[in-house]
DNA sequence: TAGGAGATCCACT
DNA sequence: GTGGATCTCCTAG
């Protein structure tokens, strides 16, 4: 138990997204608790990353939450519908993040079966059960992050990370990222890590590139 | 089970 | 005006 501390963020960005998984997410709004574990992640290192927002120290508006200090939220919009929450790492301005793409459900079950399809938990279909949180604009939604979130404080009391409360191991892959085929060479770069044979991670099989680390 | 289309809006040219 | 770090629904097989 415990949040995770301002150090943790504060370290090489693809380090800090490896341990990332297996720690848990959670959410807290209006006296509710909502927590998942994290299962899938992926590294965004601007300015040399044509996947990033912030490739070429590119500051806007929408960006600037990932020049800020380490540990904090950068949540954006995509596709007009759908929220992603990312964490700041590294240093001031220097805009890297790790977006947290996938989630296995810890607890308030019911509040994410509520959010996500307007049902009770017992309702829900095997299917939907295991579509509560595998995806980044799926989870946001379950644990009702929006941009209202955006540069909060990751040891803030709305939505923090903290550690698991018992240890477990398992063996982390990683793979190209998802969605970023404009992204040129940056298209190859191995910076998606997730837990093996995890069912909540978002896409399996389709990149073949998966190393044991 | 896999693949394609549409939804929908904001940041950026 | 364009298109995206996505998801759901629908169709076909």
């Amino acid at each position: 138990m415990g949040k995770l501390p301002k150090s943790f963020y504060k370290r090489e960005t693809l380090e800090v997204a490896k341990d990332l998984l297996g720690k848990i997410l959670v959410r807290k709004v209006d006296g509710r608790i909502i927590k998942g574990k994290i299962v899938e992640v992926e590294a965004y290192i601007g300015p040399g990353d044509k996947g990033a927002h912030t490739y070429e120290n590119k500051k806007t508006k929408r960006t600037e939450a990932m020049f800020e200090e380490a540990g904090r939220t950068y949540i954006y919009l995509i596709y007009g519908i759908y929220n992603c929450i990312n964490a700041v790492t590294s240093e001031v301005d220097k805009p890297e993040a790790v977006l947290i793409r996938a989630l296995q459900p810890v607890s308030g079950l019911s509040d994410m079966a509520k959010n996500r399809y307007d049902k009770n938990l017992d309702d829900l279909t095997k299917k939907k059960l295991n579509n509560l949180t595998d995806g980044p604009g799926k989870l946001c939604m379950a644990l009702e992050i929006d941009r209202s979130l955006n540069k909060e404080d990751l040891n803030g009391n709305k939505v923090y990370i903290e550690y698991p409360e018992t240890k477990e191991d398992f063996t982390i892959l990683r793979s190209k990222r998802v969605g970023i085929d404009y992204a040129e060479e940056a298209i190859d770069y191995l910076w998606r890590f997730y837990i093996k044979d995890n069912k909540y991670v978002s896409v399996k099989n389709k990149y073949n590139e998966e190393v044991e680390i």
